[in-house]
DNA sequence: GGGATAAAGTGGGTAAAAGTGGGTATTTCT
DNA sequence: AGAAATACCCACTTTTACCCACTTTATCCC
């Protein structure tokens, strides 16, 4: 279960350091080994420990694939999802077209989201952040399950 | 069930010491393992024993992620959860995201509420407290089972 | 009530860990 | 084959966690 916020530097060949606090679990749930794709509703990035997307994929792959939304996922996902792993010093290299997609530039966003992570660029993150805080005061419209949620 | 109002200085490096009443129950019921994240409809933050937050974690995670209301809630609450713990000197250290989240500076409020905390700066809390006592003086509405409460 | 004693709260120094930068060798692509 | 990109490694800087010591507050007992 991964969570919580980091405040993070890409450095000029466009690494990222992964926060020690995640390191020994990412090490041993998949050896270092992790697969980064598109978020298709922000621009922000996917990151998960490879078998956690390996049956993700499946489930993608196994949609029908005359469906054009169906097929549209697919490529997206599918198409962007990059290998990567973890270096010596606790760091991966972020692909240049992701980098891209998501607008990264030095000051990145790392965000814990139980099985996988996502990568923001920081000023994006915090204006989509404020931009969630208005809608839950506004009073949006939520899912019957988030109304009896107690926290 | 943890009650009552404590004023707290956070010092120079944004730690706070827990008020020693409260120190022998987290630190059975949680080994001093707690995870602080932001409420969504207040600017201050949440704070719970390890093990009741990973209940209410679970529950978030479950919700459908391709439901949009469901995701902004994964994404605040999740994705500021982070996971703290108790110093030698009962003590423990806020990250700057959160505290900025908070907007909290030196003086700060800790409120027990049952099962977890509330953190303020103080001089939110005041102002919050006083709007919430205007609106009960103002004859708020209030839901059924409040109205047959018998304090 | 006041002094003594203990507990709680505060401040800050230091060693270790984390993060950062960049040089060089190796691979890959054209 | 040459250029570019990547992986690997080492060294430096910054941050963090841990520890110890001091100040303040509370408690107890005379």
């Amino acid at each position: 279960m991964y969570r919580g916020v980091n405040q993070i530097n890409l450095d000029a060949k466009g690494r990222m350091a992964i926060p020690a606090r995640y390191r020994e679990k990412i090490a041993t749930s998949c050896d270092g080994q992790l697969v980064a794709t598109i978020d298709t509703e922000e621009r922000c990035l996917l990151l998960y420990p490879l078998h956690e997307w390996e049956e993700i994929q499946e489930k993608i792959e196994a949609l029908p694939s005359f469906n054009p939304a169906a097929r549209r996922i697919q490529r997206l996902l599918i198409g962007h999802a990059t290998d990567i792993d973890v270096d010596g010093s606790g760091r991966l290299l972020l692909p240049a077209p992701l980098r891209e997609y998501a607008e990264l530039d030095k000051k990145i966003v790392l965000l814990g989201q139980g099985q996988k992570f996502e990568i923001w660029s920081e000023s994006r993150w915090l204006a989509t952040r404020e931009e969630y805080l208005q809608d839950v005061e506004g009073g949006m419209a939520m899912p019957e399950e988030l109304q009896n949620l107690s926290l």
